[in-house]
DNA sequence: GTACGTGCAAAGAATTTGCAGATAA
DNA sequence: TTATCTGCAAATTCTTTGCACGTAC
C-alpha cells in the first residue's frame, strides 16, 4: 500500500499523518495479524531506529479514538490491534496462539443488531476460542 | 446460596473445596457484579482477614481452566470473573463503565454456532460497547 | 512563535513467581 | 507422611505520566 493512501485513510479519521503515525498504519493494514504494540515497535525500529515505545502507545491510542483501528482483548495479556475495521469475528487458536478473521454473514449480523436495539451500541465484537485447523490436523 | 451447593458446584467442576476457594465461588455466584480480583479480594478480606490477593489470582486461574468460571476481558484493565458460565452476552458502558448482561435469543445463537462449524470452538463471547439505559437518560 | 508531536526516564498498576509455612488426606 | 494449598515478598510485565526537545505551519 503506497503512502499516499495511507495518508489519505488517517486524514479520512481526522488523523494528521506525521512520519511515525503514517509508518504504524501502514504496518497495520498490510500486516493483518492483529499485532500488540511490542510486535509493532519491534518490528518497525529498524524502519525508524528512532521510535520509541511510548509514541506507538500514544499513537494507537489516537487510532483507536478515532475509530481507526479496532482494539482486541481477545488476549488477556496484551491488547491487539486491527486495521481492519469491517464486521469480522475473531478466533483465538489455544494451542498457536493465533488470531484469525471469521467472516460473519448476515443472517448473524442481523439478529445480533436486533438483540442490542434496546441500548446505544457503538461497538459489537465477537471472540471464538478453540483450535484452529492447522492445529487440528497436526495432533 | 449455602456452603453445600457451592461445594457441589466445585465438585462438579473437578476442584477440591478449599474454605478460600468455598468463599470466593459462593460470592461470584451471589453476586453477578462482573467482579474484578480487586473487588473480589477487597470484599472477601473482611470475611477472611488472613487472605492474600495471591490466593485470589490462583484460585479464579483453577476456575477458569476448570471450566468454573468465565473470563470476560471487555474491560481493557482488568479481567472479570463470571460465574454464571451459561449463554450470555455483556455490555460494557462506556459512560459508568458497568458491565450488564444481555440475554441472547436462539435467533443469535444458532447462525452463530454454524459460523464456528469448521473450526473446534470451545466458548464464544460476545461484547457490547456503548451506553445503558441509565446513563442514557440521564443526560 | 505557537501548537503539536515525539521520545526518554520514571512512576504506576496488574500479574506472576519463588519459596516457606500451614493444612488436609 | 506426603501432597496440596496458602500467603508473603520480590520480581516482572504492561502501560501511563511528566517533561524537555523538535518540528511544522
Amino acid at each position: 500500500m503506497n503512502i499516499k493512501e495511507v495518508h489519505n485513510h488517517l486524514r479520512i479519521h481526522g488523523i494528521k499523518p506525521s512520519m511515525q503515525r503514517v509508518s504504524i498504519m501502514q504496518y497495520l493494514l498490510e500486516n493483518r495479524t492483529h499485532p500488540t504494540i511490542d510486535q509493532i515497535f519491534t518490528d518497525l525500529l529498524p524502519i525508524i531506529p528512532t521510535l520509541s515505545k511510548t509514541t506507538v502507545y500514544n499513537t494507537l491510542k489516537l487510532f483507536y479514538e478515532q475509530n481507526a483501528v479496532l482494539a482486541l482483548t481477545i488476549d488477556e495479556k496484551n491488547i491487539r490491534y486491527d486495521g481492519y475495521t469491517s464486521d469480522h469475528a475473531h478466533l483465538k487458536c489455544k494451542k498457536c496462539g493465533m488470531i484469525y478473521d471469521i467472516p460473519l454473514e448476515k443472517s448473524v449480523l442481523t439478529p445480533l443488531a436486533q438483540t442490542g436495539d434496546n441500548y446505544t451500541i457503538e461497538e459489537t465484537q465477537i471472540y471464538f476460542l478453540g483450535v484452529c485447523k492447522k492445529c487440528n490436523v497436526e495432533n
